[in-house]
RNA sequence: GGCCCCUUCGUCUAGCGGUCAGGACGUCGCCCUCUCACGGCGAAAGCACGGGUUCGAUUCCCGUAGGGGUCACCA
């Protein structure tokens, strides 16, 4: 139990008697990138961890912007990442009908009103304000007008009528407590001219509707709290508890967006080949923190997470550290899940599809590739050469290495390994072992020569290993194939 | 520009008035070793600045600087 600020801005918002419901309210005009991620994370994690609902809705009401196959894969990525949400995922713009009772509501008990300013007129208002280096906001030329008989048929938006004076101090569990003057804010529009919501309206009343208690969600929301919240007070309704989370930013301390560094969960998947445990891994590290734990399963954070421990800085996004954390789910996880997830990557690579065979190859050699490896394009690139077929092909470095004293030495090896009883990993090694002994050589000038015949490669999981999984012949084979390269040279 | 938020090693963070300022990634060195990884050991590296408050500030308060967010009939 830490003391710090839920301790000292004691509970006192009646949400919290009420059982944890979140939520997670992508706008689906593109992936689902990794704030996006993070924030959903943040409201699952909440939720579980209080045994209460988390819920997933569409924020489609842009109809101009929102798209099928963003929705689309903002799912695959939920999926992904296996966040379940409890219910039925709700889709914002079929509830337009009762975001428009709502503010017919506000209109007829004098908490709005309609405004028939049209948008040139609302542009020249911001010209004149910005000229006279005033801050730009309605300024509610309508808000105690009374339309005349001339605008009938007029178009016209509805607005609240907030308060102008005093101020609003929300209780950010993230943030702690911020205030702003009710001058700073305007009459927002709550219905558009065509009769649909906007977000503002929507977010208010969907939130209130679908009974949730905690609104965590993205630092750059924490403005817009303060006009919902005198939406929420106009209709008398209990108010939610905010945490307002900082968000992401590039390597380069720029906001991360769209155009700038920021990918979908699907490219980390399958452009670098990362994990979902270790991605969610990462996700909850990058602006909170547990004591000096670093690898958090997701049972685990599940225990641990809180809002307290959420850090009020923004934080930059480190691919390094990915890696690393990466790299250790990878240890971590089920050979055969591996060797899954790296099978079209090598058919692509070798340009045929892989036999069973193939794949059982690829399943015990998988304990010795998945420790070399930080991501799964990593794991697929090492793991080709076991597939090849003969003669196959060997990089410049190792080419290098096959010398015609290197081809002498591998020539002795073949000699001595063709006459072995038993091909296992201890009987070839005793084999290399003793010519390296007899010749009075390190293991390692033998070893080499023998990685680039058999891998292709300088580098390769322990060589006699290599050997036992390819099996006597195909050794032997690449081996010969690798003393007649290194003599044609002489 | 107005308003709001933020500021501990390069990066992510621990720290809740008294610590040799801890951990992790990355970097460098050493060990292990058939290569590369993994693993182990070690090193360099930080409280943005200035004022207060206090016996004592990384920690509390106020400024300054820097960074970020937000100001639509987008979400």
């Amino acid at each position: 139990m830490s003391a710090t600020r839920e301790a000292s801005s004691p509970p006192k918002n009646p949400a919290e008697n009420r059982p944890v419901v979140t939520r997670f309210a992508p706008s689906p005009t593109g992936f689902l990138h990794i704030g996006g991620a993070r924030t959903a994370l943040f409201n699952y994690l909440f939720a579980r961890h209080h045994g209460g609902k988390f819920l997933l809705r569409i924020e489609d009401t842009d109809r101009a912007r929102s798209t099928e196959p963003a929705i689309a894969a903002i799912l695959d990525g939920l999926g992904w990442l296996d966040f379940d949400h409890d219910g039925e995922i709700v889709y914002q713009f079929e509830r337009a009908a009762r975001h428009a009772e709502v503010a017919r509501e506000l209109l007829a008990n004098g908490n709005a009103y309609k405004c028939y300013a049209t948008a040139e007129e609302l542009e020249e208002m911001r010209a004149a304000q910005r000229a006279a280096k005033a801050p730009l906001r309605y300024d509610g030329r309508w808000r105690d007008r009374v339309a005349g008989p001339e605008f009938d048929n007029q178009p016209y938006v509805i607005r609240l009528k907030a308060p102008r004076e005093g101020s609003v101090t929300i209780n950010d569990r993230v943030q702690g407590a911020v205030t702003v003057a009710n001058a700073e804010l305007d009459d927002m529009v709550l219905l558009r001219s065509d009769g649909t919501p906007t977000y503002m309206l929507a977010v208010v009343v969907d939130d209130h509707d679908m009974g949730v208690t905690h609104v965590i969600r993205g630092d750059d929301h924490l403005n817009n709290a303060f006009r919902q919240l005198a939406l929420i007070r106009a209709m008398g309704w209990e108010e939610p508890v905010y945490a307002h989370v900082p968000l992401i930013h590039g390597s380069d301390g720029a906001k991360l967006s769209k155009r700038h560094g920021a990918l979908g969960v699907d490219a980390y998947r399958d452009e670098l080949g990362m994990l979902p445990e270790a991605v969610e891994n990462y996700l909850l590290r990058l602006g909170w923190g547990h004591g000096d734990d670093e690898f958090i399963d997701r049972a685990q954070a599940i225990q641990w997470f809180d809002l307290a421990g959420v850090g009020r800085a923004p934080a930059r996004f480190d691919l390094k550290k990915l890696e690393n954390v990466n790299g250790h789910y990878m240890r971590l996880a089920d050979d055969a899940r591996l060797v899954a997830l790296v099978t079209p990557r090598i058919a692509a690579a070798i340009g045929r599809n892989l036999t069973a065979a193939d794949q059982d190859l690829l399943l015990r050699s998988m304990s010795g590739l998945k420790i070399r490896a930080k991501n799964i394009n990593e794991l697929a690139d090492s793991a080709i050469f076991y597939l090849r077929t003969r003669p196959i092909p060997i990089d410049e470095r190792a080419a290098s290495l096959l010398t015609p004293e290197a081809g002498d030495l591998l020539a002795q090896v073949h000699r001595d390994l063709v006459v072995l009883d038993s091909w296992t990993t201890q009987s070839t090694e005793a084999a290399v072992r003793a010519i390296a002994e007899s010749r009075e050589l390190g293991l390692g000038k033998l070893a080499q020569p023998l990685r680039a015949a058999v891998s292709g490669s300088t580098t390769s999981p322990g060589i006699f290993e290599v050997l036992e999984q390819l099996g006597r012949e195909e050794s032997l084979g690449r081996i010969a194939d690798a003393i007649q390269l290194a003599k044609g040279k002489q």
